[in-house]
This record gives C-alpha cells, structure tokens and sequence, in this order.
DNA sequence: GGCCAGGAGGCCT
DNA sequence: AGGCCTCATGGC
C-alpha cells in the first residue's frame, strides 16, 4: 500500500499518536482507530479513510518522474516507498500550521490538545475534535487562547477563524492565486499558506520553505530552487524532509 | 542538580 | 532588521 508510519509522521499532521497496538487520531470530527499489524484493511474500505490517506493518486507516476532527475532522491523514494500527501481538512490544518510557526512538534502538539480540550466537541470519550471556526469565536477569546499558551498565535488564530470562508473559495483559485488569497489572513505567511495548499488541497507542487527545507536545498541541492522537482515539488520536499529528520534521530 | 541563553518547521511592522 | 509568546533543550 503505502508507508503510513512516514505518512503520519513526516510533519504533515500533528493529530496522530502511536501506542503498542494502534495508530490514533481524531480527524473531521471522528476518532479512527487504525491497527499497527493491519491498518490497511480499514483505510482501503473506507471511503472517507480512502479520500484522507489519498489512495486515487497515481504516486508511481511521480516517483518515477522525480527519481528520474536526480538517483540519489530516486534511493530515497525507494525507501520510503511511499509517502503520500494527506487530504486534511483545510480549517484543522489552518489552526495546526498557524500554531507551528516559530514552535516546536511537541508544544504544538501540546497546543492543539489543549485548543481540543478547552473548545472541541468530545467525539469519543477522552478524544475531542479540533473546535470549528464558529466554535472557536464563540467560545473563546485572545486573553483566553493567550492563557492556554498560543503567545502571539492567539490572534493569527482568532483572526483564521473570521475569515474562514476565504478557506472555501481555495478550491477554484490556481496556486498562485490561493497562496496571495490565504495571506491575506493576518498571522498566514508564505509558509504556512505554501503548507496549508499542499496538506489540505493536495496542491502537490507547492514546496513549502522553511528553515529545514532552506537548508536541505542549499546542502543538496545549492544550484536548484524548489521549481527543478516540479510538478512533484510537494512530494520531493515530503521525501527530503522525512530522510533529514531521521537522519539527526528527530523523530516524534 | 540548577541556571540561563538561544532556538524552535514564521510573521508582522 | 527586530520583536514577538512560550517552553523544552543543551551548555555550563
């Protein structure tokens, strides 16, 4: 099928926790449970599951065209064989994205469990879904998302949550245009804008830089910019990012 | 052990 | 170019 463990934790999502017997998230307002030994069975019978893990996208077609332009990434591929692009919800993944910035995985991950707790439905016991926008505004204020530790998000945050219809005309604008159209949210940079495209609307050419990505590209890569990967920029940085994490023992 | 300075998958002014 | 919230981390 495909890697689910780099697939989960590659930096694309912070929802998934992993024990002894399963893979756990709550995505959409939904706990999924997902077996270690056989996670497989239930994602390829689910159609929402099937939608989520990106199951229709020709990953080979890719991977091969990326592996052609340079064998070193083609060994990466292969290794990881293969790690696909979720398809998150474009208002989880706003939230998530804008708490990341300037943070680390685990504070995010601490942020986002608290922003669950505090606003989210529970959805199964112990288990609470992220807070929709409406949720958010009315239950919460800056002071308060301030209170919970979100710092200077609080307002990047609250202000996502006003402007959420802007989230729902995405869809029909190019890249270009979309990346102009969600900076226009107070607090979404060229970062997470670039992240939010490619995490929630499979926009598989967006490269998002940052300051891993700045590094791997002028280590590996110092004569190219993200556009020699294209159409597949999305995928390659995915790949690089994953093979660099590993490689210092970053893993969460 | 305790303390503290710099950094953490940016963005705004 | 600086400042920003906060905190886990590493160096002393």
């Amino acid at each position: 099928m495909f890697n689910l463990e780099a697939t989960l934790f590659c930096g694309q999502t912070f929802v998934w926790q992993k024990d002894e017997s399963s893979y756990r998230g709550v995505i959409n307002h939904r706990l999924v449970t997902l077996d270690v030994n056989e996670p497989f069975s239930k994602i390829v019978s689910d159609p929402f599951l099937r939608h989520y893990f990106d199951l229709e996208y020709p990953y080979e077609e890719a991977e091969t065209h990326l592996a052609a332009l340079d064998p070193a990434l083609g060994a990466l591929l292969n290794s990881h064989r293969s790690i696909h692009i979720l398809n998150q919800d474009p208002w989880e993944t706003t939230l998530s994205f804008i708490t990341s910035q300037n943070n680390t995985i685990r504070r995010i991950r601490n942020l986002l469990n608290a922003l669950r707790a505090t606003y989210g439905k529970e959805v199964a016991p112990n288990h609470h879904a992220l807070p929709t926008a409406n949720e958010l505004l009315s239950g919460s204020t800056e002071d308060r998302l301030r209170a919970l530790g979100f710092g200077y998000r609080a307002e990047y945050l609250l202000g996502a949550a006003r402007n959420v219809e802007l989230l729902a005309r995405v869809e029909d604008q190019e890249d270009e245009e979309a990346l102009r159209a969600l900076q226009q949210i107070h607090g979404i940079g060229p970062k997470v804008a670039s992240c939010i495209l490619l995490f929630a609307y499979g926009r598989k050419d967006i490269f998002p830089l940052d300051t891993w990505t700045r590094r791997i590209l002028s280590e590996y890569y110092p004569e190219e910019d993200p556009s020699f990967f294209s159409p597949y920029g999305g995928i390659a940085q995915q790949h690089l990012f994953y093979a660099e994490r590993r490689k210092i023992g970053l893993h969460w």
